[in-house]
DNA sequence: TTACTATATTCATATATAGACATATAATTA
DNA sequence: TAATTATATGTCTATATATGAATATAGTAA
C-alpha cells in the first residue's frame, strides 16, 4: 500500500504550520469534505490545495477515501482539532498582554 | 523597544516544527534555563541554540531576561506545553494504527 | 469510445529555513 | 584596562517549501 507513516513530532507541527492547511482542518471540524468543496471555499489553486491535502495526509493528520469523481478527506484525530483551539487561545492571550492586561 | 508581537496561528505551529526547538521547550519544562545549559545538553553548536531561542522568542512562546552574564530563558504560555503533551499522544496513536490495534 | 468532471502530479522558479563558521557584543573578573 | 565568559549576529551555502502553469489520471456519463 505505501502507506508507510514514519512521522515525527516536529512533523505533526509542521503539518499544521500553513494557513491554507488551518483553513482546510477548520473547515473539516465539522466532518468529511470533499476537495471541490475545500476548493470552493479556499481562496487558492486547486492544484494548490490538493498538495496542501497530500501533505496533512502524509503526516498522518488526514485520512481520505475515493466516492465516485470525488475524494473525501477526514481529520483522523481530534486532537487536531485541540491543537488548534489550543493554539487559538494562546493568541488571544498575546493581543491582551498587548493592550496591557497583562 | 522593537519588542512587537505579530504572530499568526500558523508561525505558532511554525515556531514548534523544529526538533532542537522542541528539546528546549521541553528542557524548559521544569523552569527557566540559561543557554548555556541548553547549550550543554543540545546536541548542537551555541550560535544554533541561539537562533532557535530567538524564532521562539519573535512567536512569543519564550521570554527572557539577563542575568548577569547569563540569559534566562522560559517559557511564556504554560499551554505551549499542552500542545506538546497532545501531539506526543497523537503520535502514540499513529503506531497502534500500525501494529493495528486499531 | 468520447467527452467531461474531480483530483493529482510534474516542472520551473521563488522564497524560506537551517547549519557551519567566523566574528561581534556585553557583562564580569583580574 | 585587558582577559574571560556567555550569548548573539553576519555571511555563505545547502536544502526545504510554496506556488503558478500546464498536464496527467481516474471515474462517470453520453
Amino acid at each position: 500500500m505505501g502507506d508507510e507513516l514514519r512521522v515525527s513530532q516536529a512533523d505533526i507541527f509542521k503539518a499544521l504550520a500553513h494557513p491554507v492547511r488551518l483553513q482546510i482542518l477548520q473547515m473539516l471540524q465539522q466532518g468529511e469534505r470533499c476537495v471541490c468543496e475545500l476548493v470552493a471555499e479556499i481562496e487558492t489553486e486547486q492544484p494548490n490545495i490538493s498538495r496542501h491535502l497530500a501533505i496533512l495526509k502524509k503526516d498522518g493528520i488526514l485520512g481520505c477515501r475515493k466516492d465516485g469523481l470525488k475524494v473525501m478527506y477526514w481529520v483522523r484525530d481530534r486532537r487536531a482539532f485541540k491543537l488548534l483551539e489550543l493554539s487559538r487561545e494562546m493568541l488571544k492571550s498575546y493581543w491582551q498582554e498587548k493592550s496591557g492586561v497583562f
